[in-house]
RNA sequence: GGUCCGUUCGUCUAGGGGUUAGGACGCAUCCCUUUCACGGAUGAAACACGGGUUCGAUUCCCGUACGGACUACCA
């Protein structure tokens, strides 16, 4: 009988989370979902130092923006919580003690002089790695090479002292990882890591395999970045008797930079003219705000779609899933090895591919939205025959406004490089005529029968109408291009086409 | 430096002992379009290198090169 599923995304609420974050939490999900399992979120904030206050809501947020709720965490908790490791504090020490009590971990007391000079030391003597380990803890202050006596004083007197895990001096460890296979370390380029720190809190590595362990997690699905100190965590579950019930391992590739080389960092923000985090995040201490995805244009279920395939694919050539789909063909075998470079040019078209396949109705409160902070108020009924017109052709919804303000806006300027070229003799007669014949239309006016005044218009003045169409264009919208005009022509009406054309007509006397 | 991980078109990738090495993004050309886009079609574009193993290696093995991660009382 196979336990339930239980996965869980792990950060730190050290700042925003960066896009490679959302993708292990994207990879997560989808495992846990696929199996019925449980997605759970745990913040894992045992650095007091770095705490960051709205880093944690920010996590919250940016998940829930993308659909990945998780099925448990600090805001909806299940039954082995707290969900943030500092509310779990008291039982960490209690772990650490008993590796303490069977011999497998040592309370070390030395100050950080004691080892940077230690590390000196070592470097002097050419040692190439120099590191608290099997060797040369027994030349430090600690309570393999302190008298017990003396220990126990220390203790007792309040000394500062942290925790180190006894590494042992050969041995190979192996690790299985679900996408690298086996994984071989051997125990001598190890470290006597530290589990406890001097200020009471534990360090990740002891954390993560106590909560694991506690929270019945039984795949550990994070970044390569993991991979090398995963021989540890092994070590670990092994010294406090739980490799029976040890999590698969996952590690995930990095998401690297587009351009030059390294994993894609938070730094990397806006330099690139992309950005690196699902929303918005406002710098409380600098007062900078560095961009999200949300806030660029990007719909939550094209960046989800976009995520999903970076490192991972389906198999065949589909490209575009909703997040049920992804559930049900996601599986950890098709993700690959190698390093994935962040290309924004997919994520736009992934938008596009989603703008495109909303309807009009979905679309009109963003045109409504824009146009309300452009400082027009504009009804639902205009909104969507914007985005009907125009949603064909943009990558993001603010674009839908920018694209046809002039439908709202009457141009009092006209492009001048189509003026120079376009504006003639011809197209002040057609349009002349045009606009009187608009003036005394009667009924519904149609694009097809916008289209069908202006052909017999020009007809009538012997003039080839496609001579004159961009000048026609340019007298309503003031542009050389832009979508299809018999459809604005029919959105703004013959009176106010009319009216748009007389104007045109004043403002650009032609040149003799 | 050390340990570990990786390497198919510019990018994301499929494939896998014998293939015209497939798809997608981007790019180019053409078609459609009385504009610009959309859409459609076509095209250019890749198995890092060197040794093995084999009748045959892009595929398996070894090495080299290159890239990456880690190397804290940070996660």
């Amino acid at each position: 009988m196979s336990r339930e599923v239980r996965v869980r995304f792990a950060p730190s609420p050290t700042g925003p989370l960066h896009i490679g974050g959302v993708r292990t939490a994207l990879y997560n999900y989808l495992f846990a979902k696929k199996y019925q399992g449980k997605f759970i979120l745990r913040i894992e904030d045992t650095d007091q130092a770095r705490y960051v206050p709205g880093a944690e809501m920010y996590i919250k947020d940016s998940l829930d923006w993308l659909g990945i709720t998780p099925d448990e965490s600090p805001w909806n908790p299940g039954a082995v919580g707290p969900y943030r490791q500092s509310e779990r504090k008291p039982d960490y020490m209690k772990y650490a003690l008993s590796l303490v009590e069977k011999g497998l971990a040592y309370y070390a007391f030395d100050t950080a002089e004691e080892l940077e000079a230690m590390r000196e030391r070592l470097t002097a003597a050419r040692v190439v790695q120099p590191q608290y380990n099997s060797i040369t803890r027994m030349q430090m202050k600690n309570s393999l090479t302190l008298p017990e006596d003396e220990v126990k004083e220390r203790l007792a007197s309040g000394e500062p002292y942290v925790i180190r895990v006894k590494i042992p001096r050969k041995e190979e460890v192996r690790l299985h990882d679900q996408i690298r296979g086996w994984v071989m370390v051997h125990s001598s380029t190890l470290d006597d890591k530290v589990l406890m720190k001097s200020d009471g809190m534990p360090t990740y590595h002891l954390a993560n395999i106590v909560d694991d362990h506690l929270m019945g997690i039984t795949h550990v699905i994070r970044g390569e970045e993991w991979l090398p100190s995963a021989p540890l965590h092994v070590l670990l579950y092994r010294y406090f008797g739980w490799e029976d019930t040890m999590p698969e391992f996952a590690h995930l590739p990095l998401l690297l930079k587009p351009d030059g080389n390294g994993k894609l960092s938070k730094r990397d923000g806006d330099r690139l003219g992309f950005p690196v985090f699902p929303i918005d995040w406002k710098n409380e201490t600098t007062g900078e705000t560095a961009s999200g995805f949300r806030e660029q244009g990007y719909l939550p279920e094209a960046l989800l779609n976009f995520l999903a395939f970076l490192g991972w694919n389906p198999g065949d050539d589909r490209e575009l899933f909703t997040k049920e789909e992804l559930i049900e063909a996601f599986s950890i075998e098709r993700i690959g090895k190698a390093g994935t470079k962040f290309d924004i040019a997919k994520a736009k078209w992934y938008n596009e591919q989603y703008l495109r396949a909303k309807s009009d109705a979905e679309l009109a409160p963003y045109v409504q939205g824009s146009a309300e902070k452009d400082g027009f108020q504009i009804s639902g009924e205009t909104a969507e025959a914007i985005a009907a017109l125009t949603k064909g052709r943009v990558s993001f919804p603010a674009e839908m406004w920018q694209e046809s303000r002039f439908i709202v806006i009457a141009p009092e300027k006209f492009d001048e490089q189509v003026v120079s070229k376009k504006w003639n003799a011809d197209a002040v007669q057609v349009l002349s005529a045009y606009q009187e014949k608009l003036d005394s239309f009667e009924g519904q006016f149609y694009a097809v029968t916008a289209k069908l005044l202006l052909e017999s218009t020009a007809e009538a003045e012997g003039i080839k109408l496609g001579k004159v169409m961009q000048a026609v264009r340019l007298s309503v919208t003031g542009l050389g291009a832009g979508p299809d005009l018999m459809e604005i022509f029919a959105i703004l009406g013959p009176q106010e086409v009319a009216r748009r054309i007389r104007f045109a007509l004043e403002s650009l006397p032609l040149a003799q």
